[in-house]
DNA sequence: ACAGAATAGGGCAAAGTGACTAATGGGACG
DNA sequence: CGTCCCATTAGTCACTTTGCCCTATTCTGT
């Protein structure tokens, strides 16, 4: 249990703007000292504000341009098991149990169609997965970002107000 | 147009696995010269190997512990302006265009349920929108990672082999 | 008004950075 | 075979940043 005010939002912002920054520069930069910046960054930290550094590094880089979605329906019995299984295809980079009709959302990235074909087909092979549904991202329309949500919950709160946090599911 | 080797990807590994190392501590840690790191940091950055920062900001911190994927039909002559009216949502964290039925795959996150509620209202009354199809993400099953294809990619090409990547398109 | 927390401000030794040089070792290419 | 080019190494230097210490001064909620 935690609590982020107006200033850790205002941090989160800059590191946005500008991730090298050092605590030197955001404390100039929101007009603090540099021991609340380090102390208010600790706290960040060790409340898991921050997802591991995987997500910022660029498939594309890593020769793997294409991504897909696969929605995978299975024997919901053997979820367990077929998660553990899923877990040793590199090329699967996320996975979401999932509402509705589908029990799975599976996040795959991959070098070329060929390349997916043979994901989905390693998919397929599981035992349980019943069928999949492969759907290819043709762009990313809206790239990923977290600024303008937070800049509403910053202007949402009051000066003083509080966010209140339970992350320890996160953990 | 550039290309990743062997070290590259090597240093990628050490900042996943700690993303706050110094230059000093990548060089120890892949026995490298300080110099060197320093300057495959440069390039890799120089060529987008990384994506913005916001991707590491934990949406729970910010009080927006519920994910989920919404489905958009849409009629497509409109889509670009669809999109920019989407923009403007600051719930919708990523947008993909999707080859398949759907036209649109919308990531958003939400305070609670009637949060998601009315953002898919707010999605809907969009000039263009035919329907919607929300799906919960009820647990993110394979926590997003890249190691793994980080590994695989290493092990596959040989010490001195190259990666060659087309980044500008992302730029 | 009070207790506890957060903050500013200062200081200090250690570490890291950025920018530069010169030397080394391959690879590619004619 | 020699030569050019590039990445790397090793070293230096001035400068900044960090990590950690301390204390006095606001805030904050009760």
């Amino acid at each position: 249990m935690h609590s982020l005010d107006r200033v850790d939002l205002q941090l989160l912002r800059a590191l946005c703007v500008e991730p090298r920054s050092t605590f030197v520069a955001l404390a100039q930069r929101l007009g603090l000292s540099r021991n609340t910046v380090q102390a208010r960054m600790a706290r960040l930290e060790e409340s898991n504000a921050f997802l591991a550094f995987d997500r910022r590094i660029n498939p594309i880089a890593l020769g793997h341009p294409l991504t897909a979605f696969i929605q995978v329906h299975l024997q919901q019995k053997r979820l367990s098991q077929i998660v553990a299984e899923l877990t040793q295809i590199p090329e699967i980079v996320q996975a979401h149990g999932m509402s509705g009709s589908t029990d799975l959302l599976v996040l795959v990235v991959c070098t070329d169609a060929d390349d997916l074909f043979r994901i989905d087909g390693t998919i397929l092979a599981c035992e349980g997965v019943d069928r999949t549904e492969t759907s290819l991202a043709m762009g990313e329309l809206i790239p990923y970002r977290i600024t303008p949500l937070l800049d509403r919950v910053t202007r949402e709160r009051g000066p003083a107000n509080r966010v209140d946090v339970d992350i320890d599911d996160e953990a």
